[in-house]
DNA sequence: TCCGTTGTTGACTGGATGGTAAACTATCTC
DNA sequence: GAGATAGTTTACCATCCAGTCAACAACGGA
């Protein structure tokens, strides 16, 4: 058996799939194992509960988000652009998943948070500061395009809140109505949110 | 004994409260029956499941909400002021429990329904009949705010998919958080996307 | 008064749960 | 090649879980 084994990563892999899939409380260390093709005592080798392993699969998760984000809003493109062609990839993400595995899934962290927030404190920290810095990327574009005169936010951090509070909202409907439709007006909706003329070609 | 117990509704009702506090699947049988102060015989004599006391719980949270709704959403509102005094309802009512409880609860259905969505069929189902009643008054209310010449909402289901989701959104993001803040701007947000003037003299 | 209905009780079941422990194996370093 | 280290395996545990059951109690109607 080699040094240095995956099951670490298969682990955290597994455990999101089924956490997103389902739930946290549904959600068994007996099934993460299987799926993940370890053993439950290399699991408990490497963390040191299943909450400890759902904040991990939390931080990788983001981490993989995360490099999509800072391209998607890179300063090379316009902040209303980054906007779009950020729910664009969402929308066309949760498309993915629904053709793969037959239903919408929403957000993952608002879904776990919403699950655990008043259960456990250190995932629902973890959410808390991933949602957090997710916020931040809508913060930046609308304060930008309101410096460049494309929309008029002069509170851009109270704009940022609405939008996205109505990112989220259609998320979790598109969850529970297990119907990408909601999400499908995400882009028009949010330039409409903030003000902004709803024509625009792409790129 | 009594010919008739409240068993039944002291069961539903602790139901409500423990799977609104935590979750559907923290929320064990036996909680249940220690906070309703009932034993598990009795609880089986109502409900054939843990699932459909759930259904049966949505179902008699709701009728007591509507109730609430059908006088705020009353014809002799003014239609958007059925809206704001919605939210300030919202607001005040979370403000409460997060008083009580010292947790901010967010949606109950939206909380339940993104847990168990892709679970359980029947609370699944409960839950977004739940939710479509309840988005009904909102695009009711734009419709006539439109037709009154008060906002420009030509496409009025649409406009309240948007609103739907700002408000969902928002409660989702206090529950997180746990922090009533998302909720104080719910009112005025609402009238900004609606593209109403924000300054009103309530009633 | 007796019977059927409605409601109540508490002990019980079998399986799943999160987590443990100790033995074992492969690899790296010296 | 001897340890030390990192990882793996299996059997196991106590607890909790949803759900069952059969006996029992209170009332209403006949």
């Amino acid at each position: 058996m080699p040094r240095t084994s995956d099951v670490e990563e298969r682990l955290t892999n597994a455990a999101m799939e089924l956490i997103w899939e389902n739930s946290y409380g549904a959600t068994s260390v007996d099934a993460i194992c299987e799926k993940a093709g370890a053993k439950k005592g290399s699991f408990y080798h490497f963390f040191e509960s299943k909450s400890a392993l759902a904040v991990k699969a939390l931080q990788v998760d983001w981490r993989r988000k995360k490099a999509r984000m800072d391209e998607i809003f890179s300063p090379t493109v316009s902040p209303l652009d980054r906007l779009t062609s950020y729910f664009e990839h969402v929308y066309q993400a949760q498309a993915e998943t629904h053709g793969e595995c037959g239903a919408v899934l929403g957000c993952p962290y608002c879904t776990l948070g919403c699950e655990i927030g008043t259960q456990d404190r250190a995932i629902g920290e973890q959410v808390h500061k991933i949602l957090d810095l997710n916020a931040k990327y809508f913060e930046s574009a609308i304060r930008e395009a309101h410096a460049q005169g494309l929309i008029s936010a002069p509170d851009a951090k109270g704009k940022a809140e609405m939008l996205v509070a109505f990112f989220r909202g259609s998320l979790t409907q598109a969850r529970i109505e297990n119907d990408i439709r909601p999400l499908r007006r995400l882009s028009s909706g949010a330039l409409e949110l903030l003000g902004a003329k709803p024509r625009r070609a792409a790129k």
